[in-house]
DNA sequence: ACACAATTTGCAAACGCTTACAATGACTAA
DNA sequence: TTAGTCATTGTAAGCGTTTGCAAATTGTGT
């Protein structure tokens, strides 16, 4: 076919009867060549569609321009968002990005971040719910920076961009409880979960405390994350005689919304709902989700301009970012009590 | 930090006391390592925890086991659903993905996949509305194999997998007419784009025609890809009185319907829809979507099983190959009068 | 015209691996 | 025993760049 054998760095040495050095030097946009030179080189450069060859580049320098993003699902929509913030910056710096979903599985994760270590990636971007010993050893044992985007380690020792899930959720439970209700559901992932147990339901349980609210674990659901388990959690909700639920996943929350709808509840009169991701699904149905607004796509873009910093060995003030997030209100909650 | 300075290939070597050559060939599972020193030579890079060097593998061998994914917009369901497709299988095939954004601008385009070619990437997938000739000439001159994947060339020259748009939209139509709507309207994208000009634009005046219906250009619309420019249109086909719609994009649609609720129509007794693209959204409202079925996991599987082949060298018998549609009756079309 | 400091260049050694090709050794058949 | 085969292993030449260091060139002040 078009097999076209490119023209290397030494072609346009020879072309222009210079030393391999000072073509790199132009391409490298580096120190001190003349200005005549430098021009020459470029217009060699020009003639032989000359591109340098990123591989070998790679290995010379040590420096990939490329950093690996693992992440659960691109078809989620809450980490997808992120994904774009997170591309988006990493072009701005001129990286390119290997994706890798991995299903929430630490084999899986461990065996990408394994890869990407051997693809020699500058730097990794790790998003997912759980973050398994075995896991975190391994991206320990990585050359490489690694942040948490919308994640979170038990220890919180990695970097990490998120917003404040503790207050976010309690503020939510707050709002439900205003409204009178006194059975509000809490609906998350497995308990297993840092995000879950030391920052959803720990907000949740301050939500109530403060309303002087004794904690009901029957109110407690953990559910997968998508529609279909919203419709069959919804099913416990509804045994469980909550009036009201603060919901994870925007997905689930629309299932939820759907099952007590179609079961002669309507929303918001009978049965309020908050989600917490605030993605395109929030909007797209009647009554639109109420839900606490997350800056997804900031998340990613400040994760990985943080990541940007680290390997450039620059300094990075606060490893532990807290984005503000703010509270959108829509159509399955009331208008809050005075 | 933990700079480890990674074991490399010769390190192995001398720790069993062999060459290079023969650590490569048990790392490469080749040919002929006699039983004995294979075991040697796995027991010395398990304990030196070496881990072989894809840059270098990639500068040598001239194959970097890396394949590039162009696509408009991770955050587009359509897209990122037929993403999922292409990164499974290529992980089945041990290829990694490198992303890229382009939002459908030609000039992003380009720009991807000349970066994409300077990679070294084994072969690229790409995905977009449109194949500007620029494009298309930039593709051209990669050396390396492309297939589009839910995307068409003018020419229909490329490597392609797509599902038969024509007879789709024509069934959408059809299915629509028959009861007994006579102002059915098309929503698209801008027909400057190939796949709307001369995919569905086609089909649905094929299925215009078959029920003797004259064609009217004041019941096309050209619209974004998103849930407000649904908003948007809605207006204009309410003004235009067209009673059902075939709609190319889920959010559009979604919007769409809401208008029309939102206006005193019920969908379906007064208004009827059909999507196309079949993703998430289309199941989450009330009603739900009737959609024209794609397989949208296999698109991108099967372009990606078919780049393979071609990064391989082997025979593809179809080049551009139509999976099979088909019709998800939901609850924004009303049962077919028999 | 001369010494000395910049400023520009070139040299050549990595970078870590793959892969022809050559070499070695063991084994087989005659 | 001897040549001929295989199976196994080693040698060394790349792959296309970057980069520290040395060499060459140019410029400056006196």
């Amino acid at each position: 076919m078009q097999k076209k054998q490119t023209a290397t760095i030494y072609d346009v040495a020879s072309r222009v009867g210079v030393s391999l050095a000072t073509v790199s030097r132009v391409v490298n946009g580096n120190s001190n060549v003349r200005e005549s030179t430098k021009r020459k080189v470029l217009d060699a450069i020009e003639e032989l569609g000359y591109h340098p060859n990123a591989v070998a580049r790679g290995l010379a320098s040590k420096k990939t321009t490329t950093i690996g993003v693992v992440m659960p699902d691109v078809t989620d929509m809450y980490y997808s968002e992120l994904a774009r913030g997170i591309d988006d910056v990493a072009n701005m710096y001129h990286y390119d990005v290997l994706l890798t979903n991995t299903d929430e599985d630490p084999v899986r994760e461990t065996m990408a971040v394994n890869n990407l270590a051997s693809k020699q990636v500058d730097g990794i971007i790790f998003m997912g719910n759980e973050l398994d010993r075995e896991v975190l050893n391994t991206i320990a044992a990585v050359d490489a920076p690694v942040v948490l985007a919308g994640s979170l380690d038990e220890e919180g020792i990695l970097p990490s961009v998120n917003i404040d899930y503790v207050a976010a959720v309690k503020e939510a439970t707050e709002l439900l409880i205003r409204n009178k209700h006194d059975r509000v559901a809490l609906v998350t992932g497995p308990m297993v979960h840092a995000i879950n147990k030391h920052h959803r339901l720990v907000g949740y349980q301050a939500g109530l405390e403060a309303a002087n609210i004794a904690f009901d674990d029957s109110l407690l659901f953990a559910t997968h994350q998508d529609y279909s388990a919203g419709l069959q959690v919804a099913e416990k909700i509804f045994a469980a005689q909550a009036t009201a639920a603060v919901v994870y996943d925007d997905e689930v929350a629309l299932g939820i919304m759907n099952y007590m709808r179609d079961h002669g509840k309507s929303v918001p009169e009978d049965f309020e709902i908050i989600t917490s991701n605030d993605t395109k699904f929030a909007i797209v149905t009647r009554p639109e989700l109420s839900s606490i607004g997350q800056p997804k796509y900031d998340i990613g873009a400040v994760a990985m301009r943080m990541l940007t910093k680290l390997m450039n060995n620059e300094v990075v003030d606060d490893m532990q970012v807290q984005l503000p997030h703010t509270f959108e209100k829509r159509g399955t909650t009331i208008n809050p009590q005075p």
